[in-house]
DNA sequence: CATCCGACAAAGA
DNA sequence: TCTTTGTCGGATG
């Protein structure tokens, strides 16, 4: 169950009638508890309450008591020891009346009516597996609102089935921003008297729902025409209550879907709500599904949290304007240019979503210069930084609709927060700005267009007729002179995951000047427009990606195309891990890139793990080296042996044997051992588990299809191939004894290096196998290669080589032949050094021997590291290092700066010409 | 032919 | 349920 579902459970139960026997099962049902788990509790066999009540193991201790006694039942609860025997998490307390619990965890307590418990269902989340930040556990009234509105808009396509087709999709988009304005009006006091409109649709249109489209559509005719006009345009006296809102929110189509009856109802009870408690951001991103088919089950995914969205804002430009308004203390003259220079601020977000960035940088601004103003005693002065300072783009209809009134009533909040309730009411209506969030493809767009340069009306273009630009973002910035911050979370969809249209949308933006563009992440056309957007109006931006756009091979691809001209990286958040409201969220690894060509300031930012460190350069790694592309190499630069991908099979899995498998069948079949050979891929070289694989050489086919389960399985393999969609696959389902592409052959032994591998691990999995493995494509292969190539591999200077260069899987070392062997700088070794190395990995070889059968696995655990072994890879440091440069580095940082330099040193010698350093300044 | 990657995915604790 | 840690094979060069 998400967070919505759970909200409705619990809202429905609050509204039936108390029953205290019935509560405690219903309560948990509500959280999505399996009908089994209640009938356990229910039968008591699970339940170990010591008090009557109803414990639930690590979750909650819950007591329903005699009336008046909430308090006293729920202080049982603290100190009950089945609570702390079964480590529950909550204790709650009720008699029907009254409503009291408590976080054990956290210390929090809730206390309130029986009827008002729905409103702090978010507290209890935790119980059903919902671990999300404080501020969404804090946003009930916006995910009720959510749910609700959700029902309302599916309800509304049910009913009115053309206004789902894509044609009308934006009208019926715009009608739900519109409905979800009314709702905010007449919860505050923008709208006279008490929930006027949903009171007015109540009273005004007939009960069988018929005529509620003509009452609705009547409303919002009057709140687009200013009242003297009213007469003149037939509009009914009882509209008149209803003020002038226009702003564009209430121009274009006047239609109304038609109403069911359910709608009707839907409607009412949402009109109920009190939505003066919106956050527009957090409301913002988890309506955004609403209008998505396809994500409407996963409500609140694209959340971005308030502290994620900070870390792009502070060190873009908030920080600096704090500085500011420290440095200017009291002096009034200073506060005002202060003030001056934030009225002249643009904020652009190309990928604005429900507008979240732009509402938390304009709530943040306001929150600025209403300290501004307080020091310079004008507490109740109107807000100079205008609203159409706050650009954006966003392709999908709803959520631009919905980041326009996130704005709006953002706007609104700010002023009854800092001015107060009858300041902003005077200036809110009608709404003056228009639109400022163009509804259109980010990357098909010139940015200038919507964003302009400074006091040019550059006219809106776009070359994507899918989309009609909205006129209104030809208005002006009030900005004359200002400076623009672009930021946001664009969408991010790996080289292999787009969709034509996506692709051609990369095409289009660097097809003619980057090579290799299709390895590229969409996320990176973010990048690309806003490079060529500073280099015309010299800005900075700063955008949350992927962290492979920042790794591996997209490094070269990308970065030797941004860091041209004075442009550089100012600051770089480290990957760390995204979290969304999705319960299991496995999510994504990203990080925050800020890039600008303004004049540099000397202070660049490495944000890490809660660390920040002020550095000279960012690389394009995000560390603060210079800039050093490290790009593919189809050979060893220095004097290595060549390493070659494992074999791919491409079989379905049914090439390959278990065990057992592989023990049966030689079992019934001794000479079907000859097909059968030992099969390593990553997992088996690090956890030492054996899989076999069939392995035929053509001329051995006839024999081997004697055996029927080898034919079986043979036969498996050409369906799965002939029903691949790849044609490089269906190639060789005639051959379905071969795997589908081949690594070679060793003639008397193999080294193998994992693919992937944990980055607790101190040095990367290497191993030695004899000449029948066959390495699948989830590990490298070195064949017949001297010994001594296992010391480099497994050194400290490799690992960090790797560390760096290489592409992640999440925050794993992913290793590349291409990428990290071929390019890996290594000294010309003298035969003396390669006879000490060849001796280093001896030891390292016998002192794994000496814990056999451990695997890597167990012998590279960390913690549990056998120290000989340790002391192996220790000297085989000393005595690598030795060789670079007669002494073991001090640190990781001084082993890359080595590698980095004797790198550009050998791809320039070496005339590859990959190397290109950009100036850092 | 030969990779490099995954708004991940499955196994393990 | 949370943590740990690498499958598999397609799209791309």
């Amino acid at each position: 169950m998400n967070a919505v579902e759970i909200e409705e459970a619990i809202s429905a139960l609050a509204e039936l009638p108390f029953d205290g026997g019935e509560f405690p099962f219903a309560f948990l049902q509500a959280f999505g508890n399996k009908d089994a788990t209640i009938k356990r509790l229910r039968a008591g066999a699970s339940n170990s309450s010591d008090l009557g009540g109803v414990l639930q193991r690590n979750h909650i201790h819950i007591a329903v008591c005699v009336p008046g006694a909430a308090t006293a039942a729920l202080a049982a609860l603290k100190v009950s020891p089945a609570t702390t025997k079964a480590k529950a998490r909550f204790i709650l307390a009720t008699d029907g009346v009254a409503f009291e619990a408590e976080d054990l965890d956290t210390g929090e307590t809730v206390a309130c009516t029986y009827a008002d418990f729905p409103n702090h269902f978010g507290f209890f989340l935790p119980l059903a597996g919902i671990t999300t930040v404080k501020q969404v556990r804090e946003s009930s009234f916006d995910i009720r609102a959510t749910g609700r509105l959700n029902r309302l808009y599916v309800e509304l396509l049910k009913d009115n089935p053309d206004w789902g087709a894509a044609d009308r999709r934006p009208d019926m988009n715009h009608f739900m921003a519109r409905l979800i304005f009314c709702f905010f009006a007449e919860s505050t006091d923008i709208f006279f008297g008490d929930d006027l409109f949903t009171a007015t649709v109540a009273q005004m249109g007939a009960k069988d729902s018929s005529n509620t489209h003509e009452v609705i559509g009547t409303l919002f005719r009057a709140m687009n025409t200013k009242i003297e006009d009213r007469a003149a345009a037939n509009i009914p006296r009882w509209a008149d209550a209803f003020p002038y809102v226009n702003g564009g929110l209430f121009s274009g189509s006047m239609d109304v879907p038609r109403f069911s009856r359910i709608a009707r109802s839907y409607l009412i009870h949402i009109g109920g709500l009190d939505w003066k408690k919106i956050n527009p951001d957090i409301f913002g991103s988890m309506i955004q599904a609403v209008a998505e088919d396809e994500e409407r089950g996963a409500l609140g995914m694209h959340y971005t949290s308030v502290p994620n969205i900070l870390k792009v804002l502070n060190p873009l430009f908030l920080d600096d304007l704090r500085a500011r308004l420290d440095e200017a203390g009291d002096n009034p003259r200073m506060l005002l240019n202060l003030r001056k220079r934030m009225s002249r601020i643009r904020v652009f977000d190309p990928a604005c979503g429900s507008g979240n960035f732009l509402v938390i940088a304009y709530k943040q601004m306001r929150e600025i210069e209403a300290t501004i103003n307080s020091r310079r005693g004008e507490p109740d002065r109107r807000s100079e930084i205008p609203l159409t300072n706050f650009r954006g783009i966003e392709l999908r209809s709803f959520p631009a609709e919905i980041a326009r009134l996130a704005l709006i009533i953002a706007e609104y909040q700010c002023d009854v927060l800092y001015r107060g309730q009858k300041e902003a009411l005077r200036d809110f209506l009608p709404l003056d700005a228009e639109n400022w969030i163009t509804c259109d493809n980010a990357l098909r767009l010139d940015w200038l267009s919507v964003c302009p340069p400074t006091g040019t009306g550059v006219k809106h273009q776009a070359d994507d007729l899918f989309h009609t630009p909205l006129d209104q973002a030809q208005i002006d910035f009030v900005n004359e002179g200002g400076e623009t911050y672009i930021c946001g979370n664009p969408p991010y969809y790996g080289s292999r995951k787009q969709t034509k249209h996506q692709k051609d949308d990369l095409l289009q933006l660097c097809g003619k000047r980057i090579p290799k563009w299709k390895s590229l992440d969409y996320v990176a056309g973010w990048f690309l427009k806003g490079k060529d957007y500073i280099e015309r109006q010299p800005a900075t931006f700063a955008f949350v990606c992927t962290s492979s756009n920042c790794e591996g091979l997209q490094v070269s691809v990308l970065w030797k195309e941004i860091l041209q001209g004075g442009i550089h990286i100012t600051f770089a958040y480290r990957p760390f891990k995204w979290a969304n409201l999705a319960t299991n969220n496995a999510g994504v690894t990203v990080n925050i890139v800020g890039v600008s060509n303004l004049v540099s300031r000397s202070d660049r930012k490495i944000f890490d793990g809660g660390q920040v460190r002020s550095v000279n350069n960012i690389s394009p790694y995000l560390l603060s080296t210079s800039n050093i592309f490290v790009d593919t190499s189809p050979k060893p630069l220095s004097q290595l042996s060549p390493m070659i991908t494992g074999s791919m099979p491409r079989d379905g899995g049914h090439l390959i044997l278990s065990f057992d498998e592989a023990a049966e069948l030689t079992h019934a079949h001794p000479h079907a051992a000859d097909f059968i050979r030992p099969y390593v891929g990553t997992d088996e070289l690090i956890k030492g588990n054996q899989r076999q694989c069939l392995w035929i050489e053509d001329d051995q086919l006839s024999v081997a299809t004697t055996v029927p389960y080898i034919a079986n399985r043979l036969e498996k393999v050409r369906l799965m191939r002939t029903e691949s969609p790849l044609d490089s696959t269906q190639e060789f389902a005639d051959r379905p004894h071969r795997f589908v592409y081949l690594a070679g052959q060793s003639r008397s032994h193999t080294i193998g290096v994992g693919g992937v591998s944990s980055e607790s691990r101190e040095y990367l999995p290497v191993a030695l196998f004899d000449k029948r493995a066959v390495l699948s494509n989830l590990a490298y292969a070195l064949y017949d290669a001297p010994v001594f190539s296992i010391a480099l591999i497994a050194s400290r200077l490799h690992l960090v080589w790797i560390a760096t260069v290489c592409g992640k899987l999440e925050t794993r070392y992913r290793y590349s032949n291409t990428l990290g062997w071929n390019t890996f700088p290594v000294p010309t070794l003298t035969e003396k050094n390669k006879a000490d190395l060849t001796r280093c990995v001896e030891d390292i070889l016998l002192a794994r021997e000496a814990h056999f059968p451990a695997t890597i696995a167990d012998l590279y655990d960390p913690d549990n590291m056998p120290p000989d072994l340790r002391e192996a890879h220790e000297r085989n440091d000393e005595v690598l290092e030795r060789i670079y440069i007669g002494r073991r580095f001090r640190n990781d940082t001084e082993r890359l700066e080595k590698l980095f330099e004797l790198y550009t040193k050998m791809t320039a010698e070496a005339g590859v010409g990959k190397k290109r350093k950009v100036s850092a300044a």
